[in-house]
DNA sequence: TCGAATTTGTGCGTATGTATC
DNA sequence: GGATACATACGCACAAATTCG
């Protein structure tokens, strides 16, 4: 065994304190906490940075090092809850009694290999893709782009996700009146660090945890995949909930 | 608009450089990339620590920095496959062709507050806490903890989920040989950092995002909960797919 | 309003330890 | 063993932000 060098027992031993203090307590300063451990005041600002990045201090240049507070309440999104009108999102925040609201973009284009091997259609096809931020009391929260081929929703009403009668009412209901019953989707879930763009975005640190969902809605009557969605959430502030108790 | 600090924009050429190398390649070490930039060493080193710490680059003690290779491979698990007769970390890694084990170690235990309300029992009731850890290839994967409600399983030969002639065959099946009918979990999802107890288990480093998962199994005729497990995987390592296409 | 004291952020140059080649 | 390279630490300096009298 090797002894870890001293920036790192240091840090441990705040982690110890910081257990026992209040959120938004002062810590030592550099030079101060320097003197308790006989280190030169770089070496305690080394160990504050290590925490810094843990999440559980927050440094303030020119007042000091305070105890980070509890985590942010956590919104809850509820998936999977076959027959209601609204998105999956709108479901989410009004739980929490929240205000949601969102941006979009939307505009043709081509699928590309990913895209196409998702909904099962040629490199190339046309796809209707769509940008959305989420915003839960004006901080966003969410990330989401989403691709339908053209070859469903073309010459229809409904091609437009966020325009015209149909906003935001959520891919099942809006293909429901396609007379297609899309189900539930295939979602498939990582954990993984926020890219700098995405950490930007959602207005966290760089490589701070997400949530990335992959979802695809399929008509049940034709298997054909008829959206899919590339999902980022902050992991902070959602739990994706899968299946009900009975 | 400020200025970025040297070591910033250091960082930020380097991950323009990094794009256009092949991973493995083995970048200018500190001194002279220090001298490419007319700084000290330190500060080149310190631009490298920020790489390091965004995933792009790896550093090897006495060698030196090199381009991080892609993610690696990842190992799926596809829940929510009714009917079959493994536990779901069982069908994620023969899928694979992967070679999966595990330990355990079983202990009666009293709920807390926590396992209490997930298993709708008294809190101090009697529950039997088992904890896993698996294992692919010989490296540790997955953490679970699952708790059982000794008033369910109490008095049979499944009172030990891995003893005996039923081990290894997941909660369902299991359950099943009591004569209920426990249907898909509800699992919760997130996205959070690993704890340093989670890194060391796992063999990542701490800070990296690891999907946390609380599941709970529930008996479909009396509506009870039969199971409850927080179960933690490697972010890098699982993903997670809910629902499957028709 | 101003200025002094405090504190963090960043950098320099150097030294030592240790891992790799 | 020798050369190279990273990891860590020291002490000092200056800049920038905050705090307070």
């Amino acid at each position: 065994m090797s002894k870890p060098p001293p920036y790192l027992r240091i840090a441990e031993d705040l982690r110890g304190r910081i257990m026992a203090l209040p959120p938004g307590d002062k810590l030592p300063s550099t030079t101060e906490l320097g003197k308790q451990h006989s280190v030169a005041p770089s070496v305690a600002g080394r160990a504050y940075q290590v925490l810094v990045q843990e999440g559980l201090v927050i440094s303030r240049h020119g007042s000091g090092h305070y105890v980070r507070g509890m985590e942010t309440p956590e919104v809850l999104v509820r998936r999977h809850q076959r027959g209601s009108p609204d998105s999956p999102f709108a479901v989410g925040v009004t739980q929490q009694g929240a205000v949601g609201s969102w941006r979009h973009e939307s505009a043709t284009a081509t699928a590309d290999g990913s895209v196409a091997e998702r909904l099962g259609i040629a490199e190339g096809a046309a796809v209707m893709r769509t940008d959305y931020v989420y915003l839960a009391e004006d901080q966003p929260v969410q990330l989401a782009t989403s691709w339908e081929p053209l070859a469903v929703t073309g010459q229809s009403a409904v091609v437009l996700p966020e325009a015209g009668p149909h906003a935001g009412i959520g891919v099942a209901a809006r293909m429901q009146l396609l007379g297609m019953d899309v189900g539930d989707p295939v979602e498939a879930v990582r954990a993984r660090s926020a890219s700098r763009a995405e950490a930007h975005s959602l207005g966290v640190s760089p490589q701070s945890p997400v949530l990335s969902i992959e979802r695809t809605y399929y008509d049940q009557a034709s298997g054909r995949a008829v959206e899919t969605a590339d999902i980022v959430l902050r992991g902070d502030r959602w739990v994706s909930v899968y299946g009900r108790r009975p």
